[in-house]
DNA sequence: TATCGAACGATAACTTTTATCGTTTACACT
DNA sequence: AGTGTAAACGATAAAAGTTATCGTTCGATA
C-alpha cells in the first residue's frame, strides 16, 4: 500500500483512513492527530496555511512555500545555504525571504 | 500615541482602530490587512497559530513561538546562532527546535 | 450640485477546528 | 461467559477565523 507523503491536512488523512475505516469520524482523525502531535509521532507545518499540515520526523528538513500556489517543498539541511544567497534553489523555487521560527518553552511555561 | 508594536492578529487590530473609528468593520480590517500584506507593509507571522499574525517588515528577525502559550517572541538575526548549539535564548527560552520556511514562488508559478 | 466609481459596513456564508454527549468497545475480574 | 468500568468512538453542534455578498455611502471630478 501506497503510504502517505508529502504535507497532508487533516482533510486528507481522514479521506485517505475512510478508505480502510468507513466509519471513521473526522473527530477521531482531529483527536489522532493531535495525540500524534503531542507524542511526537507528526510535526505540525503551519507556515501560511488556512489548514494545519502534519508530517512525520524525519531526517532534520525545513520547508519551501510558494505564495502563490501555497505548495509545500521539502528542503534538507544542506541546502539552506542557497537561500542566504538569495539563489535559486533546486527545483527552481525564487526565493523572496525566509522566515526561521524557534520552537520551545517561554520562561513562564517553564515555571508552571 | 502609543503604537502597536508586536504581532496582533486582526481581532486586535480591528479593536485598536475602533477606538479611533468606532464605525469600522472588521471587514475592512481585514481588506486593509490583506492589501498592506500584499503591498509589503506588513509581513504575515503564521507559525502555529490559530489566527495570522502581523508585523510591521523592519530589521531582519525572526521569532521564538513558545509550544505552551503560543507567545511570539522577536530573536534577532545575530541570535540564531545559539539556537544550533540547544542553548538558551535571551530572555531563558528553551529550545526544542526550529524550522525554517522558505518563502518564494514555485517554478510552475514563476512560468503564469 | 450631479454623476460615477471606489470603499464601506453589516451580515451571511464558509472553512477549519474543538467541544459535547450518548453509545459502543475493550478488557479486567469474577 | 457475565458484569462492571473506563476509555474511545461517531455524530453533530458550536466556536473561531476568514471571506464573500450586497446595498449604501463617500468623495473626486465635472
Amino acid at each position: 500500500m501506497k503510504t502517505m507523503l508529502g504535507h497532508p491536512s487533516p482533510e486528507e488523512v481522514y479521506a485517505r483512513v475512510k478508505r480502510k475505516v468507513p466509519a471513521i469520524s473526522l473527530a477521531t482523525v482531529y483527536k489522532n492527530i493531535h495525540l500524534f502531535v503531542e507524542s511526537g509521532v507528526f510535526r505540525e507545518v503551519s507556515m501560511h496555511h488556512g489548514s494545519v499540515r502534519v508530517e512525520m520526523n524525519g531526517d532534520p528538513h525545513h520547508h519551501m512555500v510558494c505564495s502563490m500556489c501555497r505548495k509545500i517543498t521539502d528542503v534538507g539541511e544542506k541546502e539552506l545555504g542557497l537561500v542566504a544567497k538569495r539563489s535559486r534553489l533546486p527545483g527552481g523555487f525564487l526565493v523572496e525571504r525566509y522566515a526561521v521560527d524557534v520552537i520551545g518553552i517561554c520562561a513562564k511555561c517553564q515555571k508552571a
